[in-house]
DNA sequence: CCGGATCCAGTATGATACTG
DNA sequence: CAGTATCATACTGGATCCGG
């Protein structure tokens, strides 16, 4: 998620929002757009290449290896590395990583359940800025 | 999250991955950290100022205001604007403000399980990294 | 003073080219 | 095929300025 943005953020008082914090650090490792859909991806399949991966979601090949690099190390991720001609590397989820699906499908319903609303409000907002410009910058009737 | 990221990603493939270009659509509109954090935020206390949001998270005046102009426009903020001096400018949940905090809750649980295993397995990692690094950097046998 | 808007510098991302 | 290196661009945070 546009969650990217993982080394930035000053850490937050411990006195505020408690829950914040918490979220706060989840967000800041697994809380990334690719990674979720990495995830995502391999819960729906098991197993995948790289370029399969690639292909699924669109990722550019820079940032898929840093994500799935990440993955791993975060331990939700498991590397097969098969020294064939050409080289044959697999992906999949561990057992962490596939507990995350969970959460994952929790936000993927509010997603289904809200997008159109949320397309509205912006159709509606959008229109209400544009007139308030429009009536802004031209106070006066148009000159016809 | 850093799920930020919001305008570069090409659209996904239709047959591939049908939860993915959901999941996909969902976090390009809240899904970056700053977003998910001011609904939680608002969530816990109801109503909170532009400052008090600013103390609460750390987070920068220019992104908690660009932050809170988008969640305006996606409908899941209401701006109440006091015209006093000096100016006083609330903020709260929309109701489809409120309904998000479920999955986010659902993210903050797995978080709470799941934080301390990510940190052992990034540490193993890291090590694991590290003396590989260390065996193909001096092959020989330290000098004493 | 508060809530922003603007400008600037550092960082993260994507496209492309290249390697084993 | 599975990455790595490089460069141009987009985004983020910090400092500054401003209207009320």
């Amino acid at each position: 998620m546009n969650l990217g943005h993982k080394k930035g953020t000053a850490m937050l008082d411990d006195k505020q929002c408690p829950d914040c914090k918490r979220i706060n650090e989840v967000l800041s490792r697994v809380g990334d757009r690719w990674s979720v859909l990495v995830v995502i991806s391999l819960a729906e399949y098991g197993t995948l290449r790289f370029n399969e991966l690639k292909r699924n979601l669109g990722i550019s090949q820079r940032m898929l290896s840093l994500t799935l690099k990440e993955l791993e190390r975060d331990g939700l991720v498991n590397r097969t590395y098969h020294p064939t001609i050409p080289p044959k590397v697999e992906y999949n989820l561990t057992n962490m990583g596939q507990s995350f699906r969970e959460p994952i499908s929790a936000l993927g319903y509010w997603a289904l359940e809200n997008l159109a609303t949320i397309d509205v409000a912006r159709r509606a907002y959008d229109e209400k800025v544009t007139n308030q410009l429009t009536y802004t910058q031209s106070p006066r009737a148009p000159d016809f």
